[in-house]
DNA sequence: TCATTAAATTGTT
DNA sequence: AACAATTTAATGA
């Protein structure tokens, strides 16, 4: 576990092209809010283990999952971490936080070798005065994200490890939140089970019942969502 | 482009 | 946790 933030810093620089491409939001705006917004993201790579941000630091940056893999996590009354979710690309996390101009409540950390897009704290509330599109986006953000945490609840609560596995990548599938994501999802079976929560042996078994029931193809290095309905309503048996 | 080798990931016990 | 099998990435002719 390493903390790199200084790194972060040195590696930052301009988004290219392809990586504004990557980032939902910016098509609800207009060409001049999205030149405002573009003039001030920054994208940085973050190595694998890196904190991206950190609990109780004061908020900095609005950020989004351009490539990688990231997890959420917070820590319960005795200081045991606890992962509260799992962000692939497309997702845009900490609007909460950045609304209040508080300190982060929680820590994010790359999975693995990931490049990691940031929004100035102003400019986020600058487009949040000045841009309907951008309004918009934060709130269906909002209120998707709302629906996720409390399917996590009723996730956390089934002891059967096969619909936690099914429950958790339904998540990470997840169009709205997620768009970068699409039809495969680009994740270690180790990464998920970092993720879920469960060894590396049981999501291994658990993916290939749900790849048995056609819900999924588990491919080298990624798995193919073959029927994300399916993966939600997946019930005990 | 191809063959060889190293590294990463998966499948299994 | 350990190991073998498989897939991908890197290297160099």
């Amino acid at each position: 576990m390493s903390e790199v933030v200084p790194s972060l810093h040195q590696r930052r620089r301009a988004p290219t092209d392809a990586e504004l491409a990557g980032i939902p939001w910016l098509a609800r705006l207009t060409p001049e809010e999205r030149q405002i917004a573009v003039a001030e993201l920054q994208i940085s790579e973050a190595l694998a283990g890196d904190l991206v941000c950190r609990m109780g630091r004061p908020v900095t940056y609005w950020f989004g999952v351009v490539d990688g893999l990231l997890k959420m996590s917070g820590e319960n009354a005795e200081g045991q971490a606890m992962t509260f979710a799992g962000l692939p690309p497309g997702g845009w996390f900490g609007e909460g936080t950045v609304l209040k101009r508080e300190a982060y409540r929680y820590n994010v950390q790359t999975l693995r070798r990931s490049l990691v897009a940031g929004l100035p704290v102003d400019t986020f509330h600058r487009l949040l005065d000045q841009s309907i599109g951008f309004n918009r986006f934060v709130m269906n953000q909002l209120n998707e994200r709302l629906g996720q945490f409390i399917a996590a609840r009723e996730i956390d609560r089934m002891n059967n490890p096969d619909l936690r596995v099914a429950r958790s990548l339904a998540a990470l599938f997840n169009p709205v939140l997620y768009p970068g994501v699409g039809e495969v999802l680009r994740i270690t079976q180790q990464e998920l089970a970092y993720l879920v929560g469960l060894s590396r042996q049981r999501v291994n078994e658990a993916l290939s019942n749900l790849q048995t029931q056609n819900l999924i193809r588990i491919e080298y290095g990624g798995l193919r969502v073959l029927d994300l309905e399916g993966l939600r309503s997946q019930r005990n048996v």
